[in-house]
DNA sequence: GGTTTTGATGGAACCGGTTCCAGCAGGGCG
DNA sequence: CGCCCTGCTGGAACCGGTTCCATCAAAACC
């Protein structure tokens, strides 16, 4: 109801003054700073972010466009992001888009392109060109996180050295049979960290002198506990196809393959070890060998970096910065040497 | 860049028929309609919500305010809310605070007191009184969803009678030994499920001529898988303490168990029959049975009573209004008779 | 046929801040 | 002693829309 006019009056001082007590740019004697403040505080004063952001241009809000909520890794990136952008002071708006859709087209033209934001955070979405340019042609800086966006900045893990890493850890123990159970590449999640996870396992494959030209080595499943819980039940079930250990995509995988095998009568890790990517809270209930990736880090790292954009832009640099952040290796006890080691 | 005064320059009208024009509301002919709307889109006008939220006093914003976004609970009434919110042409901006802290007094006096929301939605978050006369003295709606607030629209279900039905099914089947597994009463989730569900239990055992006072009926736990694992651990590792069944208070708590007796050589249900609440996507490979209850239902019936109460502002009803959502039972194979009927 | 109603439009005020510019006092300097 | 610089303040324009009010033509009414 009070405006910074009422206030104005009630210190007896013009609004160019109150505005300047009040927000702290420019000069005030402080004695009239303290008239000001006081005068404020009397009548509950609190001041229209509207009105600010209509002739500053700055809105001390931020876009975040992802794909999922209930994810883990993307509840943790959220978390970690409202966090940091509360402490500095900014607002974080939330648009949840799975798949590329005309509901997604419409949050661009719609939502997006009014100037509410002063940056856009786009996490493990694949943005079009389109997309890019549009957002870019605001004047908006925007950062990424999972994966390289044509003109971006983007923060994320080396998707293909993890998987390598991971498959590497199985391979350092003796294994020779090896299977990847991850995504598909028509997943909903459209980066491409499910063919980069693939490729890094056939790459420490390839390294390793084994063959990556016969079938059943990869099989595809839902990214959740009961995706990885039914390809485990199925691929498992056929002695045939069982190998010695599996490299999961995701730590919710490697825990359905767990309970999976549980259910088998396989034993973790004598019969089967199990290794997955994630550092997810369950991990360690499961005693799972996990690369460990860091979403709070990587939200915050975004959003850092979007903020330091904001306070000094830097000239439209084209080429995409890559910031690529650091894995870890956490052994659990999912994984162990075969049982039979091969070959001997 | 383009303001609606070039579009009306253009068009070769007043800014107040372009406005009318664009906005659809008031008296405009066909033809300087399409004149306007052919002109707004030959130099890609995109209207400033900052400008018109200015006047209007609307801001088509909701502001969220919830103690967690990675748990199950919290996440799918997010997701559901963001949809229902997007489809109104609403913007979702969301609060992260766990318990009442000074950080929390922050985001009440800084970011809600300023007038950028129509309207606010609490999830699962136990408002103080002056937080409520805060957010009313503002003039703007307030829904909550989990749990009555005085003065303040609510969504819930009857956590007593879920807690209740749950009990009911296993003394049903037979059993006399249950024992509750759930939150504490210091948990971090300030709202009384984890009481009205520990009430509900004790309810339905007396009514059932159970005796309720003797020690360990309940364990309190953290309110997660791990947390169910590790007292189930502890928990049926002691024959003594081992009951035929538990009722959880959660699916996650619920699943948390399985995995914990599964380890220790307990059959479910034949030895331990385990119920939950919450209807959990993982309560199905988990053969759970459970007492579930429609996360995303809650979310948009909230973001539906408070767009309506945004259409026709009710004078101020004082009393709280409380809606309670129906809660079904999914009989699944986790639950079963004792193996050894008691009395017999 | 004269008057009222209806439809369409333009001018101007207004929402609530920020910022540019001008003015003014007093202290430091040449 | 006159001038300039510094610190401080007020007036007014401005951001970009919406809306009230006045105006006016054409249609509808009695």
């Amino acid at each position: 109801m009070s405006a910074i006019a009422d206030v104005a009056r009630l210190a007896g001082v013009a609004k160019a003054t109150a505005s300047r007590a009040l927000s702290g740019r420019g000069y005030v004697s402080e004695e009239t700073r303290q008239k000001v403040i006081a005068a404020a505080r009397e009548i509950g004063y609190v001041a229209s972010p509207n009105a600010a952001s209509l002739v500053t241009g700055r809105t001390k809000s931020i876009g975040v466009i992802i794909p999922f909520i209930s994810r883990w890794f993307f509840s943790e990136v959220l978390e970690s992001m409202e966090q940091a952008l509360l402490d500095e002071g900014y607002d974080m708006t939330l648009y949840n888009l799975p798949a590329p859709s005309p509901e997604r087209e419409r949050v661009f033209d719609y939502f997006l392109a009014r100037k509410r934001f002063d940056g856009v955070i786009s996490v493990g979405v694949a943005l079009s060109d389109e997309e890019v340019t549009l957002l870019h042609r605001l004047g908006r800086p925007l950062v990424g996180i999972g994966g390289p966006i044509r003109g971006v900045d983007t923060i994320a893990i080396d998707d293909v050295a993890a998987a390598r890493l991971a498959t590497e850890h199985l391979l350092s123990l003796g294994h020779t049979d090896i299977v990847h159970i991850g995504g598909s590449k028509d997943d909903e999640m459209d980066f491409q960290v499910h063919s980069n996870r693939l490729t890094g396992f056939f790459a420490a494959l390839r390294d390793a002198g084994l063959s990556t030209e016969r079938s059943g080595l990869f099989f595809a499943c839902e990214f959740t506990m009961p995706g990885g819980y039914e390809v485990g039940l199925s691929v498992f079930g056929d002695p045939r196809t069982r190998p010695t250990a599996v490299f999961a995509a995701s730590d919710e995988i490697a825990i359905g393959l767990i309970v999976a095998a549980r259910e088998l009568g396989i034993q973790v890790p004598a019969d089967l070890s199990v290794i997955g990517i994630d550092g997810h809270p369950y991990a360690d209930m499961f005693r799972l060998t996990t690369l460990e990736q860091h979403p709070r880090k990587q939200g915050r790292f975004a959003v850092e970096a979007l903020l330091a954009e904001l306070e000094n832009p830097t000239p439209q640099s084209e080429d995409d910065h890559l910031t690529v952040l650091p894995t870890n290796l956490a052994i659990r006890s999912s994984t162990s040497g075969p049982r039979q080691p091969h070959g001997s």
